[in-house]
DNA sequence: TTGAAAGCGCTAACAA
DNA sequence: TTGTTAGCGCTTTCAA
């Protein structure tokens, strides 16, 4: 059965298809009786006007973007996808509780502060995600089918046509700063975080010696790097180079080099580490090798996604308004109505230090 | 400047506009140097090809939609979205930890499933909500501009045209049973999920009187309530009726039945709440009113979410394989291609019950 | 208040 | 292998 279209509503209601548009989309600027009839005509067809043929008519999509990047290579649950039918079986992970070690992670409260914003401003949302690094003619895709787009950036995020696409839609980077390109940029301030962390560590608990752990890919990790290196040069501590790790790769050398340490029992006493998601990591290595934290090391954290909060211990680290952040995305984008921005913007958001234990504090 | 098409790209490369078409949809059929000029002449232009247009021409979207009823009016930040502007304040909620009684929930859980099974399948995801119970014509908005659509039952659902959706579109129910229209239902098994609860009160913890509280507004929650009291009956316990609250109102009246309850000292030994919301707010009402769980009374709740392994006591509870569902509903509609069911189907899946502490047992 | 008609940008026969 | 061309369904001037 064909789908029913403008021209069949008009048909049937005895107008034309001009009347059917106006009836749908200004009904005060349609005699009431009219607009009724066409109303019947198309339930009785039932008709759903396709967004497509509007979009193109009218230049615009009423929808925002929102693409993460192979984001699936990123969670354990990546792989497991293929499995959808054999649900019956009393071992299936589905059943498994749900382990906030994969999700909600910071991408997920940004997407669900965009998410919020949108729905607020009756805005669609449309999500995409490249499968394979190669695949990065799929945000060009989504592109094309938004009127604004937020990325989030990632190692591979060079490969992006970012600066083409900025030319032609709304872009917004989040967790990132360009000053070349014309779209704004959402970052928080992760230098001031970083240095708060630095400052506890160093006035509270008296440390004086510490390293910093990390896969410097993105801005953000390597922002926090440089105010780490920058901030312990400036307070005179010593730092555990061995650890040390401000390489671009995107494998985890870092974990060769902490396993060394601890068999060297060249161990700081504290690690700033990146993000919470590496503080988780390395808490666990640490941990494994019978290390007590925070007895025998302080960890910090950074981002404060759900899990720092329910590890054990409580992870210290530095809250990014992250819901903000998605929020402030999606208002950005849509004020644009479409329009890309003609020079470079950035909102650097402010951060707070949340004390948890594994700095060595005592949160009762 | 205006965004550039086919048509310019066409003419700068020198080619058709059929041949651009194809430059780009099947590389393989143009001739490298061809497919060459274009891909040049493409990336000069900043050429970001129309979905909309694509979609119109294709008669598809390649996009697959998920439809929220009024999700936000149900969560407590709704309310708070209107104060983007003023980060700086120090207590901006913004900085106040995740807080997951409100995130992640059931449809967040479903809806993670439904996102990684549309990624894995290269399609984008819509994400549509109603801001209000009125605005349902929002849902057809976003039938119109996809392939397939998820819609989450709830009040208000019965004022969705779902009838007429889904004979134009493939339509998928979750959480939900629908046996007169021709779309897919994918819902859990609710009674086998509220039988093993009542089984376990009775065996284990020798439970003799108990009640069920919750709002009976869906098929899911119906169903527990079903279960619930042909199961009691069927193993000859005994109800305390003052909290049985079957009606289909949406105001809370179990907040008054229970209220009530308490101060006329009529608790039962033991309450099923309709789900793990509900018993967080049921655990949070007697712990206010000085009444321990599981010492004075023992909970249950239903559907698994994070909130409920993570209260204190933890909720005994039945985890529904919500990722699964999602992945599911998104499997389902990508099947389709598009073409609408031709009759009812329906996926009931399997439940598991999960010991916390609420209801006697120690989980170490 | 309604109708006629010209696009919107892309795709896919069909031809060449 | 590439070009021509007829739509896809809706919106929106402009006329009536």
């Amino acid at each position: 059965m064909r789908k029913s279209t403008v021209y069949d509503v008009a048909k049937k209601a005895g107008v034309s298809t001009a009347t059917v548009s106006f009836a749908f989309r200004h009904p005060d600027k349609v005699k009431d009786k009219t607009r009724k009839k066409v109303l019947d005509a198309a339930a009785i067809l039932d008709y759903v006007p396709s967004a497509s043929a509007r979009g193109l008519a009218r230049g615009k999509t009423g929808a925002l973007g929102l693409y993460s990047f192979d984001m699936l290579l990123e969670r354990p649950q990546g792989s497991e996808l293929e499995d959808l039918n054999a649900l019956n079986e009393q071992n299936d992970s589905s059943f498994t509780r749900p382990n906030m070690f994969v999700y909600p992670l910071y991408v997920d409260e940004i997407q669900r502060g965009f998410e919020l914003e949108c729905w607020h401003r009756g805005k669609t949302v449309l999500l995409g995600t490249a499968n394979s690094p190669k695949e990065n003619n799929s945000i060009t895709d989504i592109a094309g089918s938004v009127d604004g787009l937020a990325v989030f950036p990632n190692r591979g995020t060079d490969d992006l046509p970012l600066p083409q696409l900025c030319r032609t839609v709304p872009l917004v980077r989040i967790g990132d700063l360009d000053n070349t390109l014309s779209c704004a940029s959402i970052y928080c301030d992760n230098t001031a975080g970083i240095i708060s962390l630095i400052d506890h560590l160093i006035d509270i608990h008296h440390i004086t010696d510490m390293s910093f752990i990390g896969e410097i890919t993105t801005f953000d990790m390597r922002s926090r790097f440089n105010a780490f290196q920058q901030h312990v040069t400036q307070r005179g501590i010593q730092v555990t180079t061995a650890l040390l790790d401000n390489s671009e790769a995107t494998s985890q050398e870092w974990m060769v080099k902490l396993c060394e340490a601890i068999d060297t029992n060249q161990l700081p006493q504290a690690i700033v580490c990146a993000n919470d998601q590496t503080a988780l990591n390395v808490m666990e290595i640490l941990t494994d090798a019978g290390i007590r934290i925070p007895e025998d090391i302080l960890i910090t954290g950074f981002d404060g996604i759900m899990a720092a909060e329910f590890s054990r211990p409580p992870i210290t680290t530095v809250r990014q308004p992250m819901e903000h952040m998605g929020r402030l995305a999606a208002k950005l984008l849509d004020e644009r109505a479409g329009i890309p921005w003609d020079s470079p913007q950035s909102y650097k958001l402010p951060v707070r230090m949340i004390i948890g234990e594994s700095c060595g504090c005592k949160t009762q």
